[in-house]
DNA sequence: AGCAAGATCGGT
DNA sequence: CCGATCTTGCTG
């Protein structure tokens, strides 16, 4: 079943490793498509030097101020699209940006294999009919390490574990 | 009003 | 390792 706003409307240290192994669905001309969540990264508060919303709130990180539950989309080197999940509550930016699904790995192709773009600024997953992200009964072990891209941010935010990642499955063979 | 840098990716 | 490609938000 569908995760509830309330679901995403708690700390994002709390939310990030939650989604991990979670399906988000995409729904459009096309058909329904569903994929695994395998990697996230966490961005808290104005204080974190890493995240967009460390200059207070902007047109691009609006989004971010409100409660958990929204899409925040943003473009970046002129060609890719930015998947982040907005959490927390109102006037506490945070956001969860997906990093990684089943399929592939990185920002970048998540968002064009979801296809994603500034339509999306603002969605909400609760109720959104062409995106949404499932509840499984299923809990999987996940791994932190920090972010990537970051280095800007300085210490301690360029440090902070704050990617998680799905553990991969033991093979056969 | 101008500009440097960017939560990246793909080819060399 | 570097170029692509363009929006953003800071600086002046």
């Amino acid at each position: 079943m569908r995760l509830p706003r309330s679901f995403y409307e708690r700390d994002v240290l709390d939310v990030a490793p939650e989604l991990i192994g979670k399906m988000i669905f995409r729904k459009s001309a096309d058909g329904l498509s569903g994929y695994l969540i395998t990697e996230v990264e966490a961005y808290r508060g104005t204080e974190d030097q890493a995240s967009h919303a460390r200059f207070g709130k902007t047109k691009r990180n609006a989004v971010m101020f409100e409660s958990g539950g929204l899409l925040y989309v943003y473009f970046i080197y002129g060609m890719y699209w930015m998947v982040n999940i907005v959490t927390g509550r109102a006037e506490q930016p945070q956001a969860v940006l997906i990093r990684g699904l089943k399929e592939t790995d990185g920002p970048g192709r998540v968002a064009r294999l979801l296809a994603v773009d500034r339509s999306f600024y603002g969605e909400s997953l609760a109720v959104s009919d062409r995106i949404w992200i499932e509840d499984h009964q299923v809990v999987l072990p996940v791994i932190q390490k920090p972010r990537f891209g970051i280095s800007y941010a300085g210490e301690p935010w360029k440090s902070m574990p704050w990617r998680y990642i799905m553990v991969p499955l033991p093979r056969n063979s």
